[in-house]
DNA sequence: CGTTTTGGTGAGTAATCACTCACTAAATAG
DNA sequence: CTATTTAGTGAGTGATTACTCACCAAAACG
């Protein structure tokens, strides 16, 4: 029952919301998403985009009056619909069992979201780059995604401490080393671009054995 | 008896090497990778290179012909110097003990590492945002660490394997994870401006326990 | 129907960029 | 000493950049 919302559903959304978008403007979209992850925002000329939008250069500016609102315009929507519903889906998944353990909790996290990294890949390396080079990008999104986490992922973390199936450390700690896990095949990727799928079981078991409790 | 080699250090190696290098040519180098890492190579002028270094625009361009030969000039010593004289440390330091358990290794990775990744977290940071965005570095930087770890780490890694005490996963797998684990600690300290050094007994349990052999 | 709004165009512009070059200063060589 | 090389300078240059604007076409409105 997990969603798999892509960023073009996510678009979609949006564009829902305030009205049908043209058609010319949702491909300055998709060929500004598909540049910023080939190229890196900053040696990526609007001249570029319009040639692969194949619409003319002024019609990159109707909607966005700045190549930065741009950017923003390709990530918010990720940021603030597809990361919000696919870890609150997670979590109502997750939390309304009685009993959880270890391993239902790391299978769920891993399984769902490598498939979303795989399928999310271009916006998650745009916006992994951006919030490497610029400080503005990473203080407006940290506020954000850090209260998902918060409420969704720690209170069940707490349950599973709670009754002995996790290991008692900090929430933020096990939050790192899950996402670390996960990023490392992200990187993987992206350096040797490579399938990420594959791995699954190996880093669930890696996982569910580094935070089991101490015997 | 681990170097603690920072890129000042690998600087001045090379520079050894090439007869003295000028004071001024120094701050070039020094305010290059001070700015790149914190704007980004692309978003960082040749003007302000000048600026902060208090040379003349042409300075900056008498030894090196291009800004991307300045990129080089800044990352080329930390890979072919400083990490390679760090990775063999580290093996022979390993390697010529008769019997090494899981967390011997583990304990010497992260314990060094962390270190050095403190001290060169800014090179590290110009790094890896240049392996997201150009291929080009990615084609370059691959093949010249692959080979380091599959010399040095692998052996190793194969031994324990043999002695029951890692897991029986594939090496590049296992260097994953390790990789991984550090990875999530540097983003951290990006992300966060948190100091990256207390964490360690963490991750090295962590680690131990995730890539213990099945029971 | 005329009028207004909306989406789209592409030549044009001011600013900025990486890079050059004619030149000076000083060190080194012979 | 003169001659040559090396380091450094900063005004200047052509190319490129993000962005603008006068204009057009068609749809929506009344």
């Amino acid at each position: 029952m997990t969603k798999e919302m892509t960023i073009q559903d996510a678009f979609q959304n949006v564009m829902a919301t305030r009205g049908d978008v043209p058609p010319k403007q949702q491909r300055v979209l998709a060929a500004s998403l598909a540049l910023f992850a080939e190229q890196g925002f900053s040696n990526t000329t609007t001249k570029q985009i319009a040639a692969r939008a194949e619409v003319a250069e002024g019609t990159v500016y109707r909607r966005y009056k700045t190549k930065d609102e741009l950017l923003a315009a390709v990530l918010a929507p990720f940021v603030s619909e597809v990361l919000p519903n696919l870890i609150e889906d997670f979590a109502t998944n997750i939390v309304k069992r009685d009993y959880i353990t270890r391993h239902d909790l790391i299978a769920a996290v891993i399984q769902d979201r490598l498939r979303f990294a795989q399928e999310n890949r271009h916006v998650l390396q745009v916006l992994l780059t951006e919030l490497l080079v610029r400080s503005d990008v990473r203080e407006q999104l940290v506020p954000q995604v850090a209260p998902l986490l918060s409420k969704n992922l720690y209170p069940v973390l707490d349950r599973l401490k709670v009754s002995g199936e996790l290991i008692d450390w900090p929430d933020d700690r096990i939050a790192q080393f899950m996402i670390g896990t996960m990023l490392s095949q992200l990187a993987r990727g992206i350096l040797a671009n490579e399938e990420i799928e594959s791995a699954g079981p190996m880093m669930i078991a890696f996982l569910e054995k580094g935070l089991a409790p101490e015997s």
